[in-house]
DNA sequence: GATGAATGAGCGTTCATTCAT
DNA sequence: GATGAATGAACGCTCATTCAT
């Protein structure tokens, strides 16, 4: 009789938008971007493809979300306590908590390092990008400071590469690459006293 | 005129392939795989589409080919002297060796790089590739050893991880990234006495 | 809060048609038919697209009862007085009140004028034109016959089709067409004693 | 064997363009341009529909082609033998010329007229169209003042303006329009001594 | 009366691949 | 060996229309 409530179309939105973003993302980590089309997506959301461009305005405008948000997460998890220290402890729970966000979004991270190469769709993310990598080699670059480094800028840099160097081989080959131990050896190194 | 002999046609052959090998990696690498079309690559080729399918069976062929004779470029490359002893000099030499090839053949790693977040399309080179990682391991793991390490393989790995970090980070920012300083650093950290 | 009458709800009804039916107009005039989507009609009238089914079977028919409004609306204003006569006064007067509708229901001309090459949606207004069109033709010949034109008929015709020509230049540049010397010209020529 | 030589290549596309041209303008001028689909182009010229855009870029290319070469042959049968003289007999030539050029190109005029009321579209033929309206407008300008008319270009408009509407009202209704007795009537009032 | 989520057919377009010459 | 006309399946996307609420 009566229509539903604003609330309820709302909920419906968000839920829907939800669906779409998550397999979206699923499909985007398995086969690539331009390998997904809009067709598998919708079929493995359950939906029209007519419906997801009720949610998104185009293909590039889902990924722009899908990465914007996963971004955004990041730089939130990332976000040091701010007291402009950064402890030993510190740099072990950074280094932890980084594994632990590329573990637990793992899809997101996959998506990540495979648009990196696609200079036309890296556009997008490239600014928030390097506001979390800026912030985190000035960390780095601080830390390394304050343990005395005659470089400690390089040092940054180094770490940083190690780190991303660790992710990716630990992203497309989870099963192949000790990931424990060797983040273990990565504290042992660079939080000993 | 005389016929030419089949001797010819195999020179005219091998050099219409390698003409378009080159043509399509370095589209391959600039654009991506699959924003690069059979088109494309004809017409910088200055030959036919036609002529391209005489050649290779499919777009998935051209790219296999591609890939797998970087490959074994890299793997001759990288192949020690073999004597079972890797110096601090072999080290050095081979850090060194390690940047000149990621230079020297930058289209192919952006290449490899872009394609390794596909897996059907990394299917191809896997077993390649993993033999030049684990070759790299071994000579690794075998130098820590001999270094008095008490986690020799753990260190391989991450110097291993470290060096693709600072590819990938180099080969998708060229202009930004620090490279002499870095090598220079990697060297002091891995080659002191 | 006593329930609505019966008259309440088919006033709401007329109104809210034609507000459609306004807002409708205007877009098929500045963008075409084919270029005004329901969705815009629904947005700019500030109704849901669903409520539109409610009082239109389907876009074409909503087009059809604008057309066939308009159309009625032209008739009405095209009646003579039927006294059979038709006197240099009421010709100027004709000219005049036909440029009048013109200007005032621009918006019904143009899109009138950018459906007449469709034949499959003029054949709906075929009908009621051709009433007003024999209507004004046949006292355009009475006019000629009285002031002793020797082919009457085809003297209307040519002047039928010539204020179709002033028409369409008008309505699709109205900037450049000067209407109003052509107005008085066309006076000058056809009223003269 | 031998590939076909370079001129048979080019018959090849000149027929196969010349016979997508002839289709499309048909389609065109029957059913308007947005109501013609790629699809019922290519089905119609018995191709597939990657052949057409073999031979034109875009939907809108091939408009653009179609009235681009209308245009230019309508431009050279108006054109004038550059005299700065326009007899009598010429325009009655002109006249003739102008109804010639309707009805061996009906299609293309209904197709012109189609589009005139689509801004969008319109845009594209614009300057070629002022071009021939404006040297038309000037030849009658010209023609009146050599008469001794006390507003030639009033005339002249007037005379445009009536030649559009009768093309119009022929070309939509040519079954009940008199041409021939408007004709004979045009002449005889314009080219009376 | 009123909503907008949902559909599905169709749109213009691209492109790897084939094949007659 | 070499050509490019030709195909057809799939792409991203739009939109009139339906329907549960």
């Amino acid at each position: 009789m009566s229509p539903r409530t604003e609330k309820q179309f709302e909920e419906i939105r968000l839920s829907k938008k939800a669906l779409i973003q998550e397999v979206a993302l699923e499909l985007f980590a398995k086969k690539g971007y331009h390998s997904t089309s809009i067709s598998m997506i919708a079929k493995k959301a359950g939906i029209s493809k007519g419906l997801l461009y009720n949610y998104y305005e185009s293909k590039e405008d889902l990924l722009n979300e899908i990465i914007t948000q996963g971004m955004n997460q990041a730089m939130q998890m990332m976000d040091p306590n701010q007291d402009g220290q950064v402890t030993r402890d510190e740099m072990a729970f950074m280094i932890n908590e980084s594994f632990e966000i590329l573990q637990t979004h793992s899809r997101f991270w996959i998506l990540y390092f495979s648009l990196l190469p696609q200079a036309e769709v890296f556009e997008i993310v490239k600014d928030k990008f390097y506001s979390i990598y800026k912030l985190m080699i000035s960390m780095l670059t601080d830390y390394f400071k304050k343990r005395g480094s005659d470089d400690p800028e390089a040092e940054a840099i180094i770490l940083g590469s190690l780190l991303d160097g660790i992710y990716i081989n630990y992203i497309f080959n989870p099963e192949l690459f000790p990931l424990e131990a060797v983040k273990k050896k990565l504290i042992d190194i660079y939080c000993k006293k």
